[in-house]
DNA sequence: TTTGTATATTGCAATATTACGATTAATAAA
DNA sequence: TTTATTAATCGTAATATTGCAATATACAAA
C-alpha cells in the first residue's frame, strides 16, 4: 500500500529510517557533499551544481531540512544552507555502533 | 517523474545512494539489526520478528540482497541469511569519511 | 514604485515503493 | 508418493517519490 507500518518498530528504528531516507537519493548526497566541501553556501550555488531545475532542488533541500540534516538561514534575499552537524552526528553514530557490533562478532555463518 | 537522473551524478554518489536506499525503511533496519544480533538466521525467524507478512518480508530481503547488504545460502529447506560485512563496511566507511571531513572544518556559518 | 534576483509552492505526470493474498517452487518428512 | 514446511513470485491496490513548468513570494536595487 506504499505506507510504512511505523507503529510496529522502535522509535530509534523509525527515526534512523527517516534520517537515512533523507540521504537515499544521489541529488541529496551531492547536496550534502557540496555543503561539506564549501562549508557554507547559498541555494543558488546548489542549483548550479546539480543537473536539476530550481524547483526540484528546492524540494530536495526541503526534504533534507525536514529531516533536520540541514538548516537554512535567511541572509539578505538569499538563503544560507548548511549542515546540522548534530543531526548528521546521530546518523554517523548509528553506523559507528553497527561497525563496533560487527567488529565484536566475526563468526558469521555464510 | 519518479525517475532519478542517475547519469549526472558520480558513480560513488549513485552507488552510495543505492546502499543507503536499501536501509531507508524501518523494516530493513530491523532486519539488519536482527541479523547482527543473532549473527545468522533463517527467513522464518525474520518473519516472526517483524509485523509483516511473509511475502512482504521476502520482498524486503530481496531488496537488501540486491543491494548486496545481505547474502543468503540455502540450508536444508530454509535459507540462511546474513550480512555481507564487506558491503556493509563500504557504507560505514562512507559515513566515517563524512565524519572525518566534519571534524576538520568546524567553522560552519549557521 | 518598478524591476530584478532568489527561493518556495502548486499542480501535474511518470514512476517507484509498500503491503498482502494467492499461488508457486523446492525441499523435507511421513 | 503424499503431505508439510519454507521461501519466492505474481498480481494488484494504495501511497510516495521524482521532476518540472508555471506561478507566487520576498527581498534588494534602481
Amino acid at each position: 500500500m506504499g505506507v510504512t507500518k511505523t507503529e510496529h518498530y522502535t522509535d530509534k528504528q523509525n527515526s534512523n529510517a527517516l534520517l537515512i531516507r533523507a540521504l537515499a537519493h544521489p541529488a541529496r548526497i551531492a547536496i550534502i557533499e557540496y555543503l561539506i566541501k564549501v562549508d557554507s553556501c547559498i541555494c543558488s550555488d546548489i542549483v548550479g551544481e546539480l543537473p536539476l531545475s530550481q524547483p526540484t532542488v528546492s524540494q530536495h533541500l526541503k526534504e533534507l531540512k525536514t529531516a533536520g540534516i540541514i538548516k537554512g538561514n535567511i541572509e539578505g534575499n538569499s538563503i544560507c544552507y548548511c549542515l546540522d552537524e548534530k543531526v548528521m552526528g546521530k546518523l554517523i553514530a548509528y553506523f559507528t555502533s553497527i561497525s563496533n557490533q560487527l567488529e565484536k562478532k566475526k563468526n558469521s555463518c555464510c
